[in-house]
DNA sequence: AATAACATACGAAATTTATCGTATTTTGAA
DNA sequence: TTCAAAATACGATAAATTTCGTATGTTATT
């Protein structure tokens, strides 16, 4: 079984984002959004999309002349996968204390409230039609 | 004005934790209880220490034989720093996608979903009241 | 074929962070 | 006072990350 792709850098990360919401794309390419943001030289980027591919983060098609990248982990899996060390880090585990701390402390528009409200919703439904997916979290009986 | 301190690293929040939820504390008290999940030498935790005094994280009593150290930055405001740039580099800076990559994604209990629902609650009479008090404060260049 | 333009590969330097060994200082007790 | 224990100060190293210069290779055009 293929080793799970590491916690990606910010550099990384950055990269990530362009590929994720671009698609796949010459360094060329993503060095061009990147630099739209902050100065950054072309050799830097292709660097870094090396070492991403040698760490599994990225695939690439090397036919043709200029090669294209494209993400090799999922954005959700990803975010994922970064926000859990940041709860354990910076909340101590407590992704309460995140959520509040990120609508308490910011403007959230009408429009966000609805959205999560919308998600509060699904999610109570979701733990209504299945109470308990892992029987060891509870105590049995009740 | 004095500058404010930088964001902490990862092994300084590590002991900005344990001088939140312990109070002001040795260097020793910190290292034990850093020990207790990892393995860190008493001088490495010293060292870090001496750093975070130099940056500001952290104050110290150093009357006696042993100096007293303190956290000289408040959790919820690190928390916060950190929140931002944490939300900037991996959800592209959308506070939304965050908070329903972190309910979404894992199991939230029923008295959690309660008590973000009252939260809601609060900022929606919040923006009600006062729809929009300082419109400069936030959204820099989308 | 020669060449200009562009692409990749690779080595190395600079920075930051984390770690710890050793030297020095202080203090309390013998 | 002398000594041992404990604490701090400091230097140095190692690892990870970011950066970029330079060498090398490829392609299209003239």
């Amino acid at each position: 079984m293929a080793k799970a792709p590491p916690k990606p850098t910010d550099a990384e990360l950055e990269i990530l984002q362009v590929l994720w919401q671009h698609g796949p794309a010459t360094v060329r390419t993503v060095n061009e959004q990147l630099s739209k943001s902050r100065e950054v030289g072309y050799t830097t980027t292709l660097k870094i999309m090396q070492l991403m591919l040698d760490k599994g983060l990225v695939q690439r098609d090397d036919e043709g002349r200029s090669h294209i990248y494209r993400a090799a982990v999922r954005e959700q899996d990803t975010q994922g996968l970064l926000l859990d060390r940041f709860v354990e880090a910076t909340f101590g585990g407590s992704a309460l204390k995140l959520v509040m701390q990120a609508l308490g402390h910011r403007r959230t528009s009408p429009d966000e409230l609805a959205q999560i409200r919308r998600l509060l919703n699904d999610i109570e439904i979701q733990n209504a039609n299945q109470p308990n997916p892992n029987p060891d979290d509870n105590a049995p009986g009740a």
